[in-house]
DNA sequence: CGACCCAAACTAGTCAACAAGTTGTCTAGC
DNA sequence: GCTAGACAACTTGTTGACTAGTTTGGGTCG
């Protein structure tokens, strides 16, 4: 029921989804202008469904109507993509959380069994895998902690940050942090310990947005599942 | 720019709103059938900002569509009552947090001279005016934080939390409690405190949702400004 | 009397044509 | 050469007809 949104039937769902894999794809891109009735003509359908797909995507961000003048593909400035990333740690710390208490043990051993297929570190090969594995993880935490309304409002922030990741042409060099952090998560989902899948959920964020702002300079920092109670507020706290 | 989607202008955004109006104020009740034709029949349009009306409305989680065979005003389960109210007890303290930081002198100074208009309770033909300064306080707030992604969120569970009260048939002597606890929050904010500012907005919507619960058995809880930090988890635990 | 079936009415989805507005260009005039 | 104005092309907004599917109520058969 949480994830429904994206699997809407019909014509109008087909095109919604098509217009949204140009966009986050880069085919079309920021500032492009696009067209109902030529992308109706392109899909072989009226303006209707088309028009259906713009008002949803106009909805969550994607795109911009004036209306008697265009319709035009969003950019993001960076107070936006700062935006973004504040709400992501916020809600993805928070989340995790309470999917600590909520995950079912088949899950968890599906997730554990998966990264187990890596080692230490992500194969230069299996960079696409691993993101899809990653995002999979992120979504099964969002369905454990059965909250609809801070759900989709992430599943939108997830798919943003695909987005700037792809705008930015953000190397993956970060794959193999992100492993490590990722298997702190589960470690703290199956201790069942609330705060340290929040603060492990929290560094992990971190991390991902230092490496998106490319920042590369500073290493990334690293926590193990015993780490701090999470503070509340922005930045967690050096360990030591 | 945060609460212009309210704004939209055009038929369709005039039509959004009086739809909109009908459900928050029951005069479409929920599980109530609503139907394209004769909402346009009855407006004097066509079907089409109806129809453009009614995927807003579905997208913001107010009415569902079924396919060929009608479209529905959605009713509330308590599991949905929960995590909304779940979410703003996250979401409201957080921007509080952030507001504290950021919120300018004179809108504070606004809102202090329109409080000091109280005394120490709310009479009972000021009700209604103190449900708008209540709103217009939160509204600030989100405005103050200046996170598009979570205001929007809220701007709609603050809405669908009216929904709830007025269909609950709320009673609303808390109001001079509600009083008290804006005051404190205002106090943080004035002293520029992120923490006192998120714990006494937390409490605050605390209060608000043992309300709505209608466990008034327990009498509300009455922090002031200095209250201990937030716990990041659920619930604030009691003073003493 | 009850269960089944069928048809009529109603629903949202789609489409093509038209309306209203904007934008960019091209030309006439200075 | 440059500016002002009109025009043409293109945009989304709106409309009503049509389609495909569901629901519902009445009628018939067992």
């Amino acid at each position: 029921m949480i994830a429904d949104l994206n699997q809407e039937s019909g014509r109008a769902g087909v095109i919604y989804r098509e217009i949204k894999r140009r966009i986050t794809e880069l085919v079309y891109k920021p500032g492009e202008k696009i067209s109902e009735s030529r992308i109706a003509e392109e899909l072989g359908c009226g303006r209707s469904p088309v028009r259906t797909a713009f008002s949803r995507l106009q909805n969550e961000g994607w795109i911009e109507i004036s209306p008697q003048s265009g319709t035009f593909v969003r950019g993001l400035s960076q107070a936006e993509i700062d935006e973004i990333f504040e709400a992501r740690l916020l809600l993805e710390a928070y989340l995790a959380g309470r999917a600590a208490k909520r995950m079912n043990e088949l899950e968890m051993r599906r997730f554990r069994r998966a990264l187990a297929a890596y080692g230490k570190r992500v194969p230069a090969d299996r960079m696409d895998e691993f993101l899809e594995l990653d995002l999979q993880f992120h979504l099964a935490i969002y369905k454990a902690a059965s909250n609809k309304p801070l759900a989709d409002v992430l599943l939108n922030l997830t798919d943003k940050s695909r987005w700037i990741r792809l705008m930015r042409k953000g190397s993956t060099t970060r794959m193999s942090d992100a492993l490590g952090e990722i298997r702190d998560v589960l470690d703290a989902l199956e201790a069942r310990d609330e705060k340290a899948a929040a603060a492990a959920m929290h560094t992990h964020i971190e991390n991902m947005i230092r490496q998106s702002n490319q920042r590369t300079q500073s290493p990334p920092k690293h926590k193990g599942a015993n780490a701090k109670t999470p503070k509340n507020g922005r930045v967690a706290a050096p360990t030591k």
